[in-house]
DNA sequence: GGTTAGCACTCGCAAACGTTCAGTGCTAAA
DNA sequence: TTTAGCACTGAACGTTTGCGAGTGCTAACC
């Protein structure tokens, strides 16, 4: 079991590496510590620290450095938020100040915020698709065969898609078409759309149509477009000035994961069970292998029956924690704000 | 005045230092040169190109290296352009393998093949928009005070965007505007139609409507955004690889660039007057003086009369300039062939 | 006069070496 | 349990040294 000498002890070590990045040494220990011991002592404390694996030695003389050991175990036990800074509060909706016509602008901006508030990198999910429903469906012909297919979702989000029509389409067919989509779906989960797009939709909208595979790839694109989870990463060049000594491959892997939509950052940023607000993910407990000495900070906001979404924050291991949880916590909370906000133009 | 066996040895510094990056001695020389002579032989070349200034040394008594002058002269006279190889060809046809639905799309893809075959970072500029005309407007209403503005050019490009109309708007009012666009403005060129957006129009809307002033921003906004023109850049990590060992700072600078529309890409690579063909910038030639030492291929396509564009290679000063440069003039006749091709179903 | 062999010289680079210094572990005393 | 003292360790840094690639110069050669 370790002292509570010693556990203060593992906090200095974390606060001062955090801050200067060098080994912490007993000497220096002595000086900052609020208690007055002499180095010897604190020598035996980072002895017994160093034995439960929570620091570790870069090389058989040198101060010590918290190992992921060691952060799981401050993060679990010892840290303790500091709440964000009125200037903080400031930046922040100053950053939101201006006009959004979709959620995912916020969303976006969100990132953009973060991003610049932190100097990490951030990332940003908008809220669950799961419950969102179908509210319209457009589609309007430009000229020259092209036509321009719109779904609207109940949370105010729009999708659009151009597509080019084959040579000749009848466009009584087509307006049945979509008086059908409109008739049949509109009200509907995207879930059971989808579902009825597999089942009676075809079959009906056969009734009206000679052809209606091609109407029917359009809508299907865009809905999977509308049900898609989209995330946005602000500030990534961050990463390279807490990757710039190791190599420029893991940088280049990291940006093409941000890069790829189909990549697993859902699953990464995902929200999980149970709510567990910020939350702390570090080294070999990130799923891709290319995070392994980074550290991820996730918090969840939720916007009342819309959904939850997520933030999250991606730095080096030795992040401000304390600071850094705790303007997280301060940004879901505005975030979610603005979202109800914004959502309740479509509530009524 | 410089002697052909002189020029010859400037060619082939330039290309083993293109290779090896290494600075090249005059007995590494004497072994690849097609001529016999001896080492000191080169090396009174050697101190004969140096006086003219073309090569250089890094140090006393190391080998040369190609000084920016050295480049400038091999392009201006001696570089021999490879012909593209039928591999790459072949890879430049399967990259545009799809449907494409916009011509931006094209141009997008352009900047990723570009990079993906060269693995330097591409920029690519679609074709003018100088005599683009409108061909179309239209708002769709979609519920709870959004509204979707379409604009459509007669390059079959679109552009659309979402607004939310302030409180009571009377739609009769605006079905007559959208038809007093679509009487007063389709079929002029873009420049013109902003002017009279300027002039005579806002008067004419005013007959109809009661504060036009709303409608007018949502038009003036997408007519912005159809005629801006937007580059697309691709492989931009790559230049990670041929900037590691300086500072991490230029690469931050050259991604900002890159994001920031309003930068001076449009002018680092812009058309210039009496088609030069495929053009190649050198260090301080570069305007943004974060490029100063790296290497900027041009080459222009045109579209019959639908205007030129560009595209271009950003690169270390080093890079293999005859390959690039016939990689570029055979991409620039596919791309204008692909684009020739697409225009054609809004010609008629 | 252009070309070549030979030679002394220069400089970068890497290995070898010594010094310094921050920090440790251990021991014995308080 | 805490502390002072001391021997020890290894990284970091500067100096020295040798090596090798490359040059410029000179004198001989064709």
């Amino acid at each position: 079991m370790l002292t509570k000498r010693q556990l203060l002890v593992l906090k200095e070590i974390i606060r001062s590496f955090t801050e200067t990045g060098q080994p912490v040494g007993s000497k220096t220990l002595m000086a900052e510590l609020p208690i007055h011991v002499s180095s010897a002592t604190i020598r035996n404390d980072m002895k017994a620290l160093e034995e439960a694996g929570l620091i570790a030695k870069t090389h058989s003389s040198s101060g010590r450095v918290p190992s992921t050991k060691g952060y799981r175990y401050y993060l679990d036990n010892l840290v303790e938020p500091a709440a964000a800074t009125p200037y903080e509060i400031a930046a922040i909706q100053q950053g939101f100040g201006g006009h959004y016509y979709k959620i995912d602008e916020i969303v976006a901006q969100s990132a953009r915020i973060l991003s610049n508030l932190t100097n990490y990198t951030a990332i940003t999910l908008g809220p669950e698709v799961a419950n969102l429903k179908l509210t319209g469906f457009r589609m309007v012909p430009l000229g020259n065969h092209q036509v321009m297919a719109i779904l609207v979702t109940n949370n105010g989000n729009v999708v659009n898609q151009l597509f080019t029509l084959p040579g000749a389409v009848d466009s009584d067919e087509v307006e049945k078409a979509i008086r059908i989509v409109n008739d049949q779906l509109v009200g509907l989960p995207l879930g059971q759309v989808a579902r009825k797009l597999q089942g009676d939709v075809p079959a009906l909208l056969f009734k009206y149509m000679t052809s209606p595979k091609g109407f029917l790839d359009i809508f299907g694109n865009v809905l999977k477009q509308a049900a898609a989870e989209r995330f946005y990463v602000g500030g990534r060049l961050n990463l390279m000035d807490y990757l710039d000594d190791s190599d420029v491959r893991k940088v280049k892997q990291i940006f093409s994961l941000f890069d790829d939509d189909t990549s697993d950052i859902n699953q990464l940023i995902g929200p999980v069970e149970g709510d567990p607000g910020v939350r702390v993910q570090l080294g070999q407990e990130l799923t891709p292998d290319v995070l392994d000495d980074l550290s991820l900070i996730t918090a969840s906001y939720s916007v009342g029956d819309h959904g939850t979404g997520m933030i999250a924050l991606l730095g080096p291991t030795q992040m401000p924690y304390s600071k850094m949880i705790g303007l997280l916590d301060a940004f879901r909370e505005e975030l979610a704000k603005r979202l109800t906000d914004y959502y309740s133009h479509f509530d009524q």
